[in-house]
DNA sequence: CGTACGATTGAGAGACTTCAACAAACGTGG
DNA sequence: CCACGTTTGTTGAAGTCTCTCAATCGTACG
């Protein structure tokens, strides 16, 4: 029964998070209640699915934060998305065939696999969520633009400060996060990854960050004493999250 | 019937372009060739679609060279897509009320204009299609994620051979490059726009190029004497670009 | 209580930037 | 068709951001 009531809350960070990017009906909600989900545990640093693998089910995630990344032949990575409670990483592979990148998991989570085939057929019957999940991966693509911007024309100061920001406001949006608190789950060389920094680069900006009193990061979590001045200093404009309602400044 | 030539391969270009990516049955090529299109000329320069604009309709590239470039508040600019003709840079305003980019011209070009609302017809009839151009939307992310990537990851010389690995690459599967010679129409300002370096530095890191005998780059015109050497210096990996029929080595 | 991983610090090297000047190419109008 | 102005490409020198290497420290966990 434990079981069933991760069901229960499973298919509800779901529905909160497609509530974000839109107007979901009592049908279609109805609907997405309906979708089978496959619930299993992944370990902290585990791969759940891997660059080259050719998925027959999409992985939502219930609880924990997973990563996308991609492997260079040289040894070096680079993390590409951060994904948060309610997030559907690999919702891509039902057009494309085989993954180009692979998706790990940053803390202990807890995911829900789900076939293809049951999200073809309620696309087909309900066209409305169709939309929503093309949508949705839209909104994937427009962080990606962000990111190279993020890695291609900020400093590491302000990469690292837009990257916190991004990720508050994305955890805001789930109800995962209060006003100016947030879980924090990477660690110090996963930022690096994230940003296209050296990890030791990583933990002076982090201790400018801080002396600067914009961010108190202590394990994982992170707090912002002050949201305008961090929005400030990353440049960060949350339009690119094409969120329905503004849940930031 | 100048106007009707250029009709006649502008629906040409869109549907080479498709096939790239899935497999276009007669059925589909005849309601693809039924899309209006309200063609028009753009100069070098011009912005085509604005950031913050609210489209109505999709811009087909008929001819020339798009890109799409994000402006920070601080005057910089990343550009974070390269387009050829066949491509629909802003597909994603069809899911996407606001624009969170701009799209500009780097050359000449010549544009087709399809509303929102024809597109969203020829969904209806043909689902097919509207999974062909979801996928080609998906492509578009895997493609922002390979930036991201080469952006973080790659060292200046690197980026930019992989730069032009993916555009020759792009260019000879819509056939509008030979084997090892391709136009190329970025000022090295722009180059350093999409790669994050300074126009000096993509100076000095083509010169090496160059000398290395990795690429013969004469006004616009770009020619790649070893592709699997170019290839190689870029771990270029064209698989992200999910083409159907590999056209690259 | 040891071991391993993550965080921190220092020092030196390297990649890339900025500033500034100049040369070459290009388009345009006379 | 040439002259001109503007854009693009090229070069030098100095500076800065970020990296690498390497060592140390803290801390969580078995």
């Amino acid at each position: 029964m434990a079981k069933l009531l991760a069901r229960q809350s499973a298919h509800d960070i779901l529905i909160r998070k497609l509530t974000t990017i839109f107007d979901v009906s009592p049908d279609e909600e109805e609907a997405l209640r309906g979708l089978p989900l496959n619930i299993r545990l992944v370990d902290a640093d585990a791969d759940v699915v891997f660059d080259g693998a050719r998925p027959t089910e999409c992985c939502l995630l219930i609880s924990g934060f997973l990563f996308r990344y991609k492997g260079l032949p040289n040894g070096a990575r680079q993390i590409v998305s951060l994904h948060v409670p309610g997030d559907v990483p690999d919702l891509q592979s039902l057009h494309l065939e085989v993954m180009d990148h692979s998706l790990g998991a940053l803390a202990p989570s807890v995911v829900g696999s789900i076939p293809h085939s049951a999200i073809r057929d309620l696309i087909r019957r309900y066209p409305r969520i169709g939309d929503a999940l093309w949508r949705d991966t839209l909104i994937d693509a427009a962080i990606f633009r962000e990111w190279v911007t993020n890695v291609g024309r900020r400093s590491a100061y302000q990469g690292m400060a837009h990257l916190m920001c991004e990720f508050v406001t994305k955890m805001r949006a789930v109800e995962l996060a209060q006003e100016n608190e947030c879980p924090f789950p990477l660690t110090q060389a996963e930022l690096g990854d994230a940003t296209g920094l050296s990890p030791v680069h990583v933990n002076r900006t982090l201790q400018e960050l801080r002396s600067d009193g914009l961010i108190v990061l202590t394990g994982k979590v992170l707090s912002i004493p002050d949201w305008n001045a961090l929005k400030d200093v990353a440049m960060f404009e949350p339009r690119y999250l094409h969120l329905r309602s503004e849940t930031t400044s």
